[in-house]
DNA sequence: AGCACA
């Protein structure tokens, strides 16, 4: 029962993505569905052969790492399944905060001939704006794998575009809308929850817009009321 | 598959 790879750290690595997707538009989508699980330093993302398709997210602390990697684990995301673990090592920005960054070798480039920046520059977290537009053209509302420890199957579901409803599944029977209500209610533009007395174990979730769901659908994809029960989220039918 | 530091 191999619990992950790396030893916990405030940067996830993260592969499996789609190589197709451009880079200012994989990391602003990167920032839009992590930012959730808290404060984001920086997102790294290179193009190049050997990096192409993996992303760096560096978090202010470990336990928003933790959260966005148990959660986010599996996430459709451009169409494929994210692959997350720990990164293997400090990110130089961090690196840079807490005094122990050393300068490493220079890559193997023939050219360096002018070393710029002697002043580190604070990268405002803040500045992420709303990339999420960019989730919307992938088909992204298809139900997720599920790849939860509990074991727990998906419900097989055909795939439903962005929606501003969000339909739950594999809930417990004893889940009441008010247990719903406080777990949804969190991200931004809750609007209601709607339960069907005679069908237990699902549940319908309204939010204000599109972004709205599809973030609280991130955020609580795979949650557990019971630890038989992760709850399976997918975007409503029209 | 591939762990960097635009």
């Amino acid at each position: 029962m191999s619990t992950g790879d790396a030893t916990p750290n405030m940067t996830i690595y993260i592969n499996n993505l789609n190589e197709k997707t451009k880079m200012e538009e994989l990391k602003k989508s990167l920032y839009a569905v992590f930012s959730q699980f808290g404060k984001i330093i920086e997102v790294l993302a290179f193009k190049t052969l050997k990096h192409k398709g993996q992303a760096w997210v560096v978090f202010e602390d470990v336990s928003s790492a933790t959260s966005a990697l148990k959660q986010m684990q599996g996430f459709p995301f451009y169409e494929k399944p994210m692959r997350i673990q720990y990164a293997k090592t400090k990110s130089d920005v961090i690196a840079k905060a807490d005094g122990s960054f050393v300068p490493r070798e220079r890559r193997k480039r023939h050219e360096e001939r002018a070393e710029k920046k002697r002043r580190e520059q604070h990268h405002d977290a803040n500045q992420a704006g709303m990339g999420l537009s960019a989730l919307y053209a992938g088909s992204y509302g298809a139900a997720p794998p599920m790849m939860y420890p509990g074991g727990a199957k998906s419900v097989p579901e055909a795939p439903a575009p962005p929606n501003t409803i969000l339909f739950i599944q594999n809930l417990p029977h004893e889940t009441t809308p008010m247990m719903l209500q406080m777990l949804f209610c969190q991200y931004p533009g809750f609007k209601e929850v709607r339960m069907v007395e005679a069908k237990p174990g699902i549940a319908f979730v309204e939010y204000g817009d599109e972004m709205q769901a599809t973030i609280a659908m991130a955020g609580l994809q795979g949650f557990k009321i019971t630890q038989q029960n992760p709850m399976v989220i997918t975007y409503a039918k029209k």
